[in-house]
DNA sequence: AAGTTCACCAACCGCGTTTTT
DNA sequence: GAAAAACGCGGTTGGTGAACT
């Protein structure tokens, strides 16, 4: 005998979800915790799969998520990583706290792609493109190695691969997975810095005494680190996103003016 | 102003892996 | 150990708003 099914497929809801949906989830897994997702739609009154409420939670309603575009040491990063590790988005997303692997993936898709192509690299590779009618007639090998021509372009490339080529270039890494970060890692944690507002907005807006369900504090690796962000305005941008977001998941004002405090203090 | 195309992103789908019975 | 379902990941699609003609 295997498993229960998740799910009964029929009744089951597809689509966008409407903040009530959203609600529903949140107010669930803040209280209970996911303990198993198959689990979660039934006990949070939702006529969705658990796969659903998954993706929905993991790339939307999670407490550690960034939200907005993303900003150039992180899209940097993304490169960089990506250079590494193909496309492996949720090995990327894991590098980069508060950002999911479908964002990332989209962001990609979008905008770094077209970016490197403007710039004559390749997204698939990271090598410079080739010229088409006269490098075709050239042979395989020939076309491996980057032509005079390629050269013209790495002032550009470099600006994103820290000036060598990890692919064809360097000594295998020690472990890919474990991309040293120290030196671009600087960069990003202070952009990430001021989001982790985000996670005092979780930890003392929402808590209770069920919360966390699981300790997410520590999921998110080395936010530790961080105190809460100054008062400036740019700092406290996050706030507007997460009031549009508290109400439109209807939490209404007197929990973001709880939230507000807490920044202030 | 209306129609069309483009860009973005949330969500779905399918498949490989892991877990449970 | 085998079978079956859950889980997680990556690719793709479809809806929506913006930009363009």
């Amino acid at each position: 005998m295997g498993r229960q099914p998740c799910c009964d497929k029929l009744g089951v809801k597809k689509g966008p979800w409407t903040a009530e949906e959203d609600r529903k989830l949140v107010n669930f897994i803040l209280t209970h915790g996911h303990c198993c997702w198959r689990a979660v739609p039934k006990l949070a009154g939702l006529r969705r799969c658990g796969k659903s409420c998954r993706l929905r939670w993991t790339n939307y309603l999670r407490p550690d998520l960034k939200r907005g575009l993303l900003n150039e040491a992180e899209e940097q990063l993304i490169i960089e990583l990506h250079a590494r590790l193909g496309n492996k988005w949720s090995k990327i997303a894991a590098k980069l706290p508060g950002r999911t692997d479908n964002e990332i993936k989209n962001h990609w898709n979008t905008h770094i792609k077209k970016k490197l192509t403007k710039m004559g690299i390749d997204p698939v590779t990271h090598q410079p493109l080739q010229k088409p009618p006269v490098a075709a007639a050239t042979s395989q090998e020939e076309a491996a190695e980057p032509s005079s021509d390629a050269h013209e372009n790495d002032h550009g490339r470099q600006r994103f691969y820290s000036g060598s080529d990890h692919r064809q270039q360097d000594p295998p890494l020690k472990d890919p997975a474990l991309v040293d970060n120290s030196s671009i890692d600087m960069e990003v944690k202070s952009s990430v810095k001021d989001d982790l507002a985000t996670n005092v907005f979780w930890a003392e807006g929402f808590v209770n005494e069920n919360w966390p369900p699981w300790d997410f504090l520590d999921a998110v690796e080395g936010y530790g680190e961080f105190g809460v962000s100054s008062t400036s305005s740019e700092n406290s941008s996050w706030l507007l996103d997460y009031q549009t977001f508290s109400e439109d998941i209807g939490f209404g004002d007197g929990f973001m003016n709880e939230v507000d405090m807490n920044v202030k203090d």
